[in-house]
DNA sequence: TTGAAAGCGTTACCAC
DNA sequence: GTGGTAACGCTTTCAA
C-alpha cells in the first residue's frame, strides 16, 4: 500500500483503486515521522537564521518560503541571536536527522561544525555567506559599499561617515564589514584622508544607528554625508537629522543598504540587493541537491547588486568656512 | 542507554558515566525521528501564519519564536498567501504526526477542520482569532476601532474615513472588520451620518492603501481624516497625503493601528497591540499544553490595547465652506 | 539496577 | 504485480 501512495509504478489499476478507496473510508494519513524514519528523510529543510524579524532576514526567508511552496518540504526555523544559540543549533543539526538540508543566513558556519555536516553529507547553502566546500550565494559588499560611497563623493561630498555593524561581532558577519572596506577604498582613490571618528559601529538597530548619527553630527567638523550599512540604520540617521532640526538631503545626505520595504516610503537613496531572491535561488539549489541526492556544486552565486537614487543624497551644502 | 538520555531516575553513577563516556566518543546523537516515532511526538510546533512576511505576524512570530528558545521544540512554519494554503496545510496538519500543537494566527480556521483536529487532541492555541472550543489570544478590536475613532472624533474631525481589509475576504480576517464596526458605531454614537464613500477596502499593503487614500482625497468633500485599519495601511495613507502636496497633521490627520516598527519612525498616531507578546502567550499555553499532555482550556485571553498619540494627529484645518 | 525484546508506522527488499 | 518481512533508531515494558 506505499506503493501506491508513492505511485510506484508497478500496481494494477484496480488494486490501485482498491487501496484509496480504503483510505478514504479509514481517513487514513500517514505519519511523516515513521516515513522519515524508513526513508531517512525528514522531507525537512531547516533555516538557520540570525536575527529573522530583521526585514532583510524575512525577506530573504520570504524567498525561501516562495521555493518550498511548489515542493513537499516544511521549513524549520533555527533563529540565532547569541553566539550561544548558534552554537545549539549547529551542534543540534549535524546529522541528516533534523533536517534534509540546511539554508544558513548571514552566518559563516564555524569551520568545524561545517566540516562534520560536509562529511557527513548534509546538503548545506550559504546565503549572504560564504565558507570552504560550499555552495553560496552572495552579492559583491564590497562593490556595494563602493557604489554608495562613490555616489557621495561623486556629489561633491568630502566629509563621509560611515555607520555599520562591528567588524569584530561576535556572529562573524562578514557583509558590514566589507560594505566598510568598500567606503574606504572609495574614499582612498578619491584622495578624502580617512578619519576616524567618522566611522562608528554598533547593532543593527535603527536607535543604535540615530544614536550614533547623533554623536557624528555633534562631532566639531560634522559630516555632510552618512552611508549606512543597512537601511535600517539608514531610517536612524534620518531619525537623528530629524530631531536635530537638519533637512535632508540639503543638510545631510543619507545612504543606505538593501533596499527594504521601508526605503523606499522613506525616499531613501540605497543600494538594492535581491533579497527575495537570495533566498529563493538559495532554497532551489537545496532542493534540487536533496531531491537528486547529488552532491552540492560548491558553486558562489553572484547576484547583482543596484544603485536605487532617491531623495535622500544632494550635493552638499555650502556652509560655514 | 535510552535512560541515561532521559534521565531516568535509575540509572547508577557508574553506569551513567560510562554510557556517558561511550557516547562522546562514539559521537552519538540521537535521531529525532526515531524518538518521535516511539514516542508519539515530534518535539515540533507548528505555525500557521497568513502572510508571514507583514511586520505585524513577524513580530507575533517573533514571540513564538521567544517562547519556544526555552523549550526543545522546533519551530516549522506554515506560510498561508492563498486560501488553498491554507486548506493543505490544515489538511496536512490533521493527526499529531506532523506537529505536537498548532498556534495559527489570525486565521479562523474552518471549524470542519478545527473539529477533526480537537477530536484527535492536537492542542490549539489561536492567536488574534477565535474559535469554538479552543482556547485565543486575543485583543478587542471594536474597542480598538472606537479609540482610534474617537480620537478623531474628539480632535473636532467629522470627516472621517476608514481603509481596512474587505469584510468578505477569503480568509475570514475577523480583526480588520471589527476595527470598522468600532469605527462605526462611534460615528453613530457622535451623530456623524456615515458615508459609504468614506470606507475603502483593498489588500494588507502600502501601496494598494496609498491608491485608496488617493481616490479619498480625491473625493468631492475629502476626509479631514484617516483612520487605517493597520500601521502598513497607514503608511500608505501617508505617503498620499505626501504626494498630494497635504500636510499632516495639519491638513489631514492619520491614525493607524498596531503600532509596528516603522510607526514610531512615522511618527505615526496609532493604537497599539501587543503583537510580540500574544504570539508569547500563545506558544507558552501550546507548550504548558503539550508538555504536561493536558487538555487546553478553550479560554479568551484579552490582551490591552493601548492609544499611542504621536504626530500624525490635530484638530482639522478651517477650510473652504 | 540492568539487559533484552517488543513496538512505533513507514519503506524497501525479496520472494511468490 | 503483489504479499510478506526486515529494518529505520528510538522508548518502554518485562524479566532477570
Amino acid at each position: 500500500m506505499s506503493r501506491v501512495l508513492n505511485d510506484s509504478p508497478k500496481v494494477s489499476v484496480t488494486t490501485r483503486a482498491r487501496v484509496l478507496a480504503a483510505i478514504e473510508i479509514l481517513g487514513y494519513r500517514p505519519n511523516p515521522l515513521a516515513r522519515g524514519l524508513s526513508r531517512g528523510r525528514s522531507q525537512t529543510v531547516g533555516a538557520v537564521v540570525p536575527f529573522f524579524t530583521h526585514a532583510s532576514a524575512v525577506e530573504r526567508l520570504r524567498g525561501v518560503v516562495a521555493a518550498l511552496g511548489t515542493s513537499h518540504y516544511d521549513l524549520v526555523l533555527f533563529n540565532v541571536e547569541t553566539p550561544l544559540h548558534r552554537e545549539e543549533h549547529f551542534a543540534a543539526l549535524i546529522g541528516r536527522d533534523r533536517a534534509d538540508g540546511l539554508v544558513v543566513m548571514s552566518l559563516p558556519p564555524p569551520s568545524e561544525h561545517l566540516k562534520r555536516l560536509l562529511a557527513i553529507g548534509v546538503p548545506i547553502v550559504l546565503v549572504d555567506a560564504r565558507g570552504d566546500g560550499v555552495p553560496a550565494v552572495v552579492t559583491d559588499d564590497i562593490e556595494g559599499g563602493r557604489m554608495a560611497t562613490g555616489h557621495l563623493v561623486a556629489l561633491g561630498h568630502r566629509h563621509i561617515a560611515f555607520i555599520g555593524e562591528d567588524p569584530k561581532n561576535a556572529f562573524g558577519f562578514t557583509s558590514g564589514p566589507q560594505r566598510e572596506a568598500g567606503y574606504r577604498a572609495v574614499l582612498d582613490e578619491a584622495g578624502i584622508p580617512y578619519r576616524r571618528s567618522y566611522v562608528r559601529h554598533g547593532a543593527h538597530d535603527r536607535t543604535v544607528a540615530r544614536r550614533l548619527a547623533e554623536q557624528l553630527l555633534a562631532l566639531r567638523t560634522p559630516p555632510t554625508a552618512i552611508f549606512a550599512s543597512s537601511d535600517v540604520q539608514a531610517t536612524g540617521v534620518l531619525e537623528a537629522a530629524r530631531v536635530g532640526g537638519l533637512r535632508v538631503p540639503e543638510d545631510l545626505s543619507v545612504v543606505g543598504f538593501d533596499d527594504i520595504e521601508i526605503s523606499a516610503y522613506a525616499g531613501l537613496t540605497t543600494v538594492r540587493q535581491p533579497l527575495f531572491d537570495s533566498g529563493l535561488l538559495g532554497a532551489r539549489l537545496l532542493l534540487d541537491a536533496v531531491d537528486r541526492e547529488r552532491p552540492l556544486d560548491p558553486i558562489v552565486h553572484q547576484l547583482p547588486l543596484t544603485f536605487v537614487e532617491r531623495a535622500t543624497t544632494a550635493p552638499p551644502h555650502r556652509r560655514r568656512r
